[in-house]
DNA sequence: GACACGTGGTT
DNA sequence: TAACCAAGTGT
């Protein structure tokens, strides 16, 4: 009955004087049946995932880690993959970042890879190799936030809190018409309060586990059917005839474009790479040289021609490289980043093997070596292009 | 609290 | 195609 009342009272305090807001309670009979209903759904038809195997919590960990805005299909062979090679959350402790970011390579967000092995060492360390149970206490190690602490709280630990991801976001607007902003912060609170209400004290765990289930299958963003969700009594929007309204989410900037010349330096097999700087997109990642054009330019009219007259002259300049660039592709590679639009221009050139690189933040790399190095999407687009174009010749 | 941070898939 | 989505976190 306490929950109930918590259920209620948390409403009237945070909805009531919201114009327009028309508040779905659910009995805690209905709390129960849903739990009851969902959990039975979960058991017959749940997605069998090489994570869900037991509730190692270093196998829950990696998984959620990796999951983060990333689909399950992308993630099933990186993970089974980074188990092979990373078995252990002290074998991912002492692992060497090389092979850490190679196991990690076209995943994406990388900073999750370093903030995971971050987080292998405080637990081997500091922790003597236990887990913090707790949400508080997982949201101490690098790269856990309330999402991830609730999951493998409720998953590994069995303590009965919220995982609030993007699935729990959408499933409980939908069915409980909560019409809060998802894309703000502050929403998440309201999520949390009231699926800590709903959850099941018993199965937490599978709980949540059984909304991010049902938000892929039946209740995804677009072409859900909810005609067919197992638990479609209970979703109020729904019934209403109004389930495309939710969830309410604010829009995304557009990515912000920028025109790059991509520097294609080689002598015989080596190819001279950049590495990137420390912090940032790609942080540390090996490329080609990138120029923007934009720094380039002194007026609007400026050729083609000029700007890669430029970019020899600056290159010159700050490597003391001497260059004669030639352009490869005569459309630019595009890659896009969340916020950010690339437009790159190939520009090819030779150079002698020993050339006196100290003014160049880089190496040679030769391409019998390429298989051992951790590369972007971006850069291996690059590469893909220049080959291609070299090989048409 | 707004923004940075990758990539692949869908419409 | 541009826009949006996919098991978010750090700053």
């Amino acid at each position: 009955m306490e929950s109930l009342l918590f259920f209620v009272s948390f409403y009237s305090k945070y909805y009531s004087e919201r114009k327009g807001f028309r508040m779905i309670e659910w009995s805690e009979d209905t709390i129960e049946k849903f739990q009851a209903t969902l959990l039975d759904w979960y058991d017959h038809h749940k997605r069998i995932l090489p994570w869900r195997q037991d509730h190692d919590p270093y196998h829950i960990w990696v998984s959620e880690i990796m999951l983060q805005q990333t689909q399950v299909q992308t993630v099933i062979p990186y993970y089974l993959n980074f188990m092979k090679q990373f078995p252990t959350v002290q074998a991912l402790a002492e692992a060497d970042e090389g092979s850490l970011m190679k196991a990690w390579e076209g995943l994406g967000y990388y900073s999750r890879a370093r903030n995971l092995q971050r987080a292998a060492k405080q637990i081997v360390n500091d922790y003597h190799g236990n887990w913090p149970t707790t949400v508080s206490g997982l949201k101490e190690l690098s790269g856990i936030g309330p999402y991830t602490a609730g999951a493998i709280a409720s998953i590994a630990f069995n303590q009965p809190v919220a995982a609030i991801d993007g699935n729990a976001f959408r499933v409980f607007s939908r069915l409980l018409e909560i019409d809060d902003d998802v894309a703000k912060p502050q929403t998440r609170k309201i999520f949390e309060t009231v699926v800590n209400q709903i959850i099941s004290k018993d199965r937490p765990g599978d709980f949540n586990q059984a909304i991010m289930d049902l938000g892929a299958s039946y209740m995804t963003a677009t072409n859900y059917d909810t005609n067919q969700s197992p638990v479609k009594a209970f979703n109020q929007s729904y019934r209403d005839g109004i389930e495309d309204q939710f969830p309410v989410k604010t829009k995304k900037k557009r990515p912000v474009p920028h025109d790059y010349f991509g520097i294609v330096l080689h002598s015989d097999n080596n190819y001279l790479f950049e590495k990137r700087p420390t912090t940032g997109i790609l942080a540390n990642f090996w490329m080609f040289p990138l120029f923007d054009q934009q720094g380039l330019i002194k007026d609007k009219s400026d050729s083609e021609g000029i700007l890669i007259n430029r970019a020899e002259n600056e290159i010159h300049d700050e490597y003391q490289l001497p260059v004669h660039l030639h352009k490869v592709n005569a459309k630019p590679i595009t890659h896009t980043f969340t916020h950010q639009q690339w437009h790159i221009t190939l520009l090819e050139g030779t150079l002698s093997f020993d050339s006196d690189l100290s003014y160049f933040p880089g190496k040679w790399i030769e391409t019998a070596n390429f298989h051992t190095i951790a590369f972007s999407k971006v850069q291996q687009k690059m590469w893909a292009t220049y080959e291609k174009a070299v090989k048409s010749k």
